[in-house]
DNA sequence: GTCTATACTTCGATAGAC
DNA sequence: GTCTATCGAAGTATAGAC
């Protein structure tokens, strides 16, 4: 009966992250009721109860899948923030299917696991606080009326079509009007910053400010 | 062995309509993994086996729920093309959190469920048309440049923005940047059509043209 | 036409062996 | 520190009684 007293394994151990992996693998490909610990351990090549040993609880299991990438898609913004074409490294981070499909998942886990939910906010108003202050500069630097283009509805708006575009294309397989939307937004962020220019990716560690474009 | 025989209930059944609204408050209030049929009849106060009397199988029940709003939701959308304000009623539709929460659940259902994803799809495009219309018909009273604002982007945005809203606010309690962006949108919207007019709600079912307001 | 008794599968979690 | 044997609860689905 005495639940907290029983052992777990360490945090630091190999199969702890084979375990984690092999749920984030499942989360992805068949939707979050699909990470059970029984499904997990067949993907790691694991037993089942191995998934209590290192996680108390699956809430547990879940939280730590997502701290991990939370995690990491702060440090991808931050240095996207710092890089040469801000607005495009922004633009392209939150694109990236795979982390908006995971953020997905996590909400509608967060739906019936309350703990998920509190962390889920808790990092969304992070994103969020770190977004607004990039197109407070970046508006700065280009020299927009920000009365008329509020920083705070510039980023709920790219967060809003960017997330809205990989439920569509990833989750549901659909992509009417997605092609021209895309390039409705490419353009606002040409005029800008001018054209994407590959070369940003490698200056996206170092914080060199661009020339503003014409 | 024989499956495809098992008798099944009438459609019209009261007990399978009590079945499909407990599944639904079930599936807004504590997400779509709660639809189960053991939760559903507690809910309605009946015996677990009757839900796959009336269902053969769970896909079955997820199938009738999503078709029953998706057809309610198609007619929405039409009165709303209709109505006097064409972009305030369909900006207001597509704010309905329930009718978003509902779509949300099923998009995430959508991953391990084939049938539901293929239906869920269809549905998704016979809306973006009807939308696109709108917003052809919406661009052409309003003397809009179509080349500048096509009307499949307004349609896409529109969608977007109001489907995110309702994701963070009724799925994650989250709200920060939302007035401020609701505002920005509303903005928009009231230089075309002025004011949002209690009126035309009465109006939205007689197919009256407006004048267009200053 | 309506509902129940029951089979079978999979789940999360714990206690205890190595 | 690492893993396994096992339990009780909950899930879907079927066959058959009213």
């Amino acid at each position: 009966m005495n639940t907290t007293a029983r052992r777990l394994g360490a945090e630091t151990s190999k199969t702890r992250s084979l375990l984690l992996d092999a749920a984030e693998r499942l989360m992805l490909e068949e939707g979050y009721a699909a990470v059970t610990s029984r499904r997990i351990a067949a993907r790691a090549g694991l037993k089942p109860q191995l998934v209590h040993y290192y996680f108390r609880t699956m809430d547990d299991l879940f939280l730590s899948l997502f701290r991990r990438r939370a995690d990491q898609g702060l440090e991808r913004q931050d240095r996207a923030l710092d890089s040469a074409q801000p607005l495009w490294a922004l633009w392209d981070l939150s694109r990236d299917p795979r982390g908006t499909a995971l953020t997905m998942e996590f909400t509608a886990l967060a739906n019936h696991r309350k703990a998920i939910r509190a962390e889920l906010s808790g990092s969304a108003e992070r994103y969020r606080a770190g977004l607004l202050e990039a197109f407070r500069a970046v508006l700065t630097r280009y020299e927009i009326d920000q009365s008329e283009y509020p920083p705070m509805v510039c980023a709920v708006l790219l967060t809003s079509i960017s997330t809205f575009l990989v439920i569509e294309q990833a989750m549901l397989g659909m992509s009417t009007g997605h092609a021209e939307t895309i390039g409705f937004v490419e353009d606002l962020i040409r005029r800008l910053e001018g054209d994407r220019n590959p070369a940003a990716d490698i200056a996206s560690v170092l914080p060199i400010k661009p020339e503003r474009q014409p």
